[in-house]
DNA sequence: GCCTAAAACTTTAAGCTTGAAGTTTTAATT
DNA sequence: AATTAAAACTTCAAGCTTAAAGTTTTAGGC
């Protein structure tokens, strides 16, 4: 056989970790949706930000979040129009740009982060810290694995 | 303060799941598309499908995949272009349809989900057995949480 | 039989996402 | 200085996704 002889379970347990993370995911969507009028992958580039508060080019923002170059684009368009992020100019190469919450972008933001951490706590309420701490361990070898033979191409 | 003393442990673990997810889920992707020319939506479908021979209505689609109805509009109508996929009248119901895997459709379904099984025994190789099942069980709980109070909406 | 509400979809508008192709600017070679 | 290659984006086409609105059909009450 191709596969190992716990590839069964294995795979249960991926089928698990994508079924809580999405219903994790869309509880998130519908509590942003909701009370902020905004969506996760916007909420998404404003913490990236809001860690950064020197700003991030968007390549920067881009390889940070994961995504592509296209996606950061759109999303940083719109949040400018919003007036939550501001673009500016790099000195010394008219290719770049840098990207910035605005004061108002960082006071909703702000808010943003205390209802999501109130949330995500409620929904993790069960879980208890051992077995919390044991599982970011195995879900870090997880990806760290997949990120390094991501870089390797 | 609004949120427990393990609110920050809780927030990290779900940082955690989320981009372990997101990397197996984009890994998984760029194999289906490289190898086999499709997508995770699609192979969600069909997956749904192989394990329902008699077919599913486009409302039981929706729900077991936990998609909008407009969704499973637009993926069956793509899956029913390449031919993997059909769609018949539900006798006493003209409003209904029934969608099933053709012939073709199984059979290549069967491919997809011996590389996916192997794939996933890949990525998730060091994850010792015993560790694996008290994930799945916290994830479980999890994700039980939430459906419940979706269904209570 | 008629009316109304609900069910089963489909359509639409808006946004997210990617890979690929295209543009402008910078850096390195010659 | 001229050429070439690479970097930093943006644009585009295609597909995924949702919520909301619209269509057709069915089921219940009267």
């Amino acid at each position: 056989m191709s596969t190992t002889d716990n590839s069964k379970d294995r795979l249960r347990l991926w089928l698990r970790l994508l079924k809580a993370t999405r219903s994790v995911e869309s509880a998130l969507r519908e509590n942003l949706r909701q009370e902020f009028a905004t969506t996760l992958p916007r909420f998404d580039v404003m913490a990236a930000l809001s860690q950064h508060g020197e700003g991030l080019k968007m390549s920067e923002l881009s390889s940070v979040l994961k995504v592509s170059n296209g996606n950061v684009t759109g999303i940083i368009e719109r949040l400018v129009e919003d007036g939550h992020v501001l673009r500016e100019k790099v000195p010394g190469d008219r290719r770049a740009s840098r990207v910035r919450l605005t004061p108002e972008g960082e006071a909703e933001f702000a808010r943003q982060a205390a209802a999501h951490e109130s949330w995500i706590d409620g929904m993790f309420a069960e879980v208890a810290p051992d077995a919390a701490q044991g599982m970011a361990e195995v879900l870090d070898a997880v990806a760290r694995k997949l990120d390094k033979k991501d870089s390797a191409t």
